[in-house]
DNA sequence: GAGCACTGC
């Protein structure tokens, strides 16, 4: 994948029409012809520029200043940086810069400086924003940058993430998750502290940047036509910027990766994970050392291969002279403690073979890694809105995305590439995965919208338009929700959800627990919530013996379901480990007991402990005495409380028992099961049962699942009350 | 009888 291989990608979007746009652009007549300007790179190992190096806090002006001339002469062999007069010129003349980097171009550490630097010679006020699709991007990259400028974090350079702040008065250049610049527009809808808004990593179409594109195209058209922006992503899906932004011209910057081969099957395989192993086989009988990373889509291919391959292996290297094979797993929810294991590089005549969900394509760097097994597959949760429900399903990878595993073998030196699909199947792949806006659940961004004062949000100013039905049926839910009153407009409620760090279900669930007297306790079930993976996946041998552990310490939860429970493991974690001075060791061995995460743990706390702020802020009018932190009991009236809040916002998530013992959904009559990991998926008896997530794998799974009755549906107070009763009558 | 990946003043 050099860059020669891309010379002809432009033709791919040659056919494609520009669309037309109702509105005029402020600034197109600033925009010179379009161009794309490719800019070569230079050899040199782009390693010295992630390495960390220390800076303690006492480090003086002086020395961080020396660190920062070291850090220049690397900074200079950079492809971005041989052309920093070009693109800056660029940049200064253009209202949009889309930028291409390939990786190890240095732009996510470079652009933002010289940005800087022409604010700063120029005498030009305001700062500097750059959005990552994730935390601990932002923290690594302000964390460099603050050191190649010589200053400490906070000073000229900080970031700010969720939970952590480093920005001072004092700062112009500011690395933040997408996640927060949404936040901060909509506190400060035109974003006035900022000149120049950077989004970096756009190419990955999250939700919440595809979000912030819009509002920025918004913004330009509105009270901001002074801003500047550039857009810069990894691979070319640049037209599609460039386009939106009016034609914005397109830069190309080489990376500095090695070649990865390519190989392909000559015949389809029907059975991935056996596939997957035999090709691990052969690299580890004809290839030199070096460690394998195989992409599968889930863990239960992950957990099958690895056990394959634990049995293979020790016999293969007995009966022949080849590198001992060592599996790993990796995916999200296992244990952070084996995620670690993964990274220790190993030693002697063996090889590292690691089975990975998508987690190693974007979000996690293996070093040592010569070989990628890519099995071409992934999973992807896609949200059906006539349902409201989940379907969880296993799909062809874009060619993007083959590409950008294939990249993962070509960090340190050249690699090999064994893709296990036909090269006549690889080209018939899409060029880019569908955005995710396209497939996902729209309330929250409607509400988001609505709050910044959109009122017609179908024809909104969408990076891309997520279409009329799904717009529709978030309008619909926000109104069920009462955040919308019937003439569309926000109400008082729907500003206070809008505010909220939740989705607007839960939001409106917290609001609930405000109005009727059970904030702390909903607070802390909403915390639990709010993480993910808090409850680990055990292992098939320890299954039951934790299921058993988690029951019988939770009598309440046994009986009501997991919310419940999870306040009862919170009050557990919280009230009676923390107590005594060796908290932090009684708290871990307590969470490897239960297979619980003490680190998901750890952030419940600080969710529950910022929650516990926005919600002194927002309902003033709220006694802290009567609201005292409590541990829940098994006091069936302030359970059932509890519960019925949590309806106010899951109302449309309920079913009824039925008489063979099965549940039907109240909304559509669909059958519905509680999913196995759920502390009622042996309990029989509920009469109904409302749960936060509606998952459809090998058949629909409610999980997050509580014991509700049926009278519980009719008190329910929200404007979705008249149409759930409507369906409760006629479903009797 | 089962769990793609991220993220929030």
């Amino acid at each position: 994948m050099t860059a020669n291989n891309n010379e002809n990608t432009g033709s791919q979007y040659a056919s494609k029409k520009p669309k037309t746009r109702r509105n005029v652009h402020p600034f197109k007549r600033d925009v010179r012809a379009k161009k794309v300007i490719r800019f070569n790179a230079t050899e040199e190992d782009d390693h010295a520029l992630y390495e960390r190096l220390r800076t303690g806090n006492t480090a003086t002006y002086k020395s961080l200043k020396s660190q920062a001339d070291d850090l220049l002469k690397v900074r200079k062999t950079l492809p971005v940086f041989q052309h920093k007069r070009e693109i800056m010129t660029y940049i200064e003349s253009n209202p949009v810069t889309v930028l291409i980097g390939e990786t190890g171009s240095g732009k996510s550490t470079q652009i933002p400086q010289f940005i800087l630097e022409q604010l700063y010679d120029k005498k030009k006020h305001g700062s500097i924003a750059v959005t990552q699709p994730r935390r601990v991007a932002a923290i690594n990259l302000a964390t460099r940058v603050a050191q190649e400028h010589g200053s400490k974090l906070g000073d000229q350079v900080g970031y700010s993430v969720r939970f952590d702040n480093t920005t001072t008065a004092r700062t112009r250049l500011k690395y933040l998750t997408d996640g927060m610049l949404l936040r901060e527009l909509m506190m400060n809808s035109d974003l006035k502290e900022y000149s120049v808004v950077i989004i970096d990593e756009a190419h990955e179409r999250t939700v919440l940047t595809d979000l912030i594109l819009g509002f920025l195209k918004s913004l330009m058209q509105g009270t901001r036509p002074d801003l500047r922006i550039v857009v810069m992503s990894a691979t070319l899906q640049a037209e599609k910027f460039s386009e939106f932004f009016d034609n914005a011209p397109i830069l190309f910057v080489e990376g500095r990766k090695f070649d990865v081969t390519q190989y392909y099957l000559k015949a389809p395989t029907d059975d991935i994970v056996d596939a997957v192993i035999r090709c691990c086989m052969q690299i580890n009988q004809g290839e030199q050392l070096g460690d394998i990373l195989c992409f599968l889509p889930g863990q239960e291919e992950i957990d099958k291969a690895v056990a394959i391959m634990e049995k293979i292996a020790k016999y293969v290297s007995e009966e022949s002279p080849v590198p001992l094979i060592v599996p790993y797993p990796l995916y999200a929810a296992l244990p952070p403690m084996q995620q670690a294991l993964v990274f220790a590089p190993i030693k002697g005549f063996k090889r590292k073979v690691v089975f990975s969900t998508n987690i190693a394509e974007t979000s996690v760097t293996i070093s040592g890694v010569k070989f990628i097994v890519d099995s071409g597959l992934r999973k992807v949760k896609v949200w059906r809105h006539q349902l409201g429900l989940a379907t969880l399903l296993t799909v062809p990878i874009s060619q993007a995305s083959a590409m950008q595993r294939s990249g993962r073998a070509g960090r340190e030196s050249e690699g090999k590439s064994f893709r296990l699909y036909c090269e006549s199947d690889y080209l018939k792949l899409p060029k880019q995965s569908e955005p995710e806006i396209a497939r996902s659940d729209v309330t929250s961004p409607v509400l988001m919208l609505k709050r910044y004062g959109i009122d017609d949000i179908v024809n909104w100013t969408w990076f891309e338009n997520p279409g009329k039905e799904a717009i529709v049926m978030g309008l619909q839910e926000l109104y069920e929700l009462g955040a919308l009153d019937n003439r569309g407009k926000i109400t008082k409620r729907g500003e206070q959800m809008a505010l909220l760090p939740l989705q607007p279900h839960l939001s409106s669930v917290l609001i609930k627990a405000s109005e009727v007297g059970c904030l702390s306790q909903v607070i802390d079930i909403i915390s639990c919530l709010s993480v993910e993976n808090l409850l680990l996946n055990p292992s098939p041998e320890e299954r039951d013996d934790i299921n058993e552990r988690r029951l019988s310490l939770c009598n309440a939860g046994k009986r009501y379901g997991d919310l419940i429970m999870l306040k009862e493991l919170f009050d557990i974690y919280f009230y009676e480990l923390g107590k005594s001075q060796d908290a932090n060791s009684e708290r871990n061995d307590w969470c490897k007991e239960l297979c619980i995460s003490l680190r998901g743990f750890k952030n419940v706390v600080r969710v529950r402990d910022q929650l516990r702020v926005y919600c002194k802020r927002l309902f003033s009018s709220i006694n802290e005495e009567n609201e005292e932190t409590r541990k829940i009991g098994e006091d069936s009236d302030e359970i059932s409380k509890i519960l019925k809040c949590f309806l106010t916002g899951f109302i449309k998530n309920t079913a009824i028992g039925m008489p063979d013992r099965s549940y039907r959904t109240v909304s559509t009559g669909e059958p519905i099961s509680v999913h196995p990991s759920s502390m009622l998926f042996l309990n029989k008896s509920c009469p109904g049962i409302m749960y936060t997530e509606y998952v459809f794998t090998t058949k629909g799974y409610a999980r997050n699942v509580s014991r509700i009755e049926l009278s519980w549906l009719q008190e329910v107070v929200t404007n979705g009350t008249a149409v759930a009763k409507q369906k409760i009558t006629s479903s009797k």
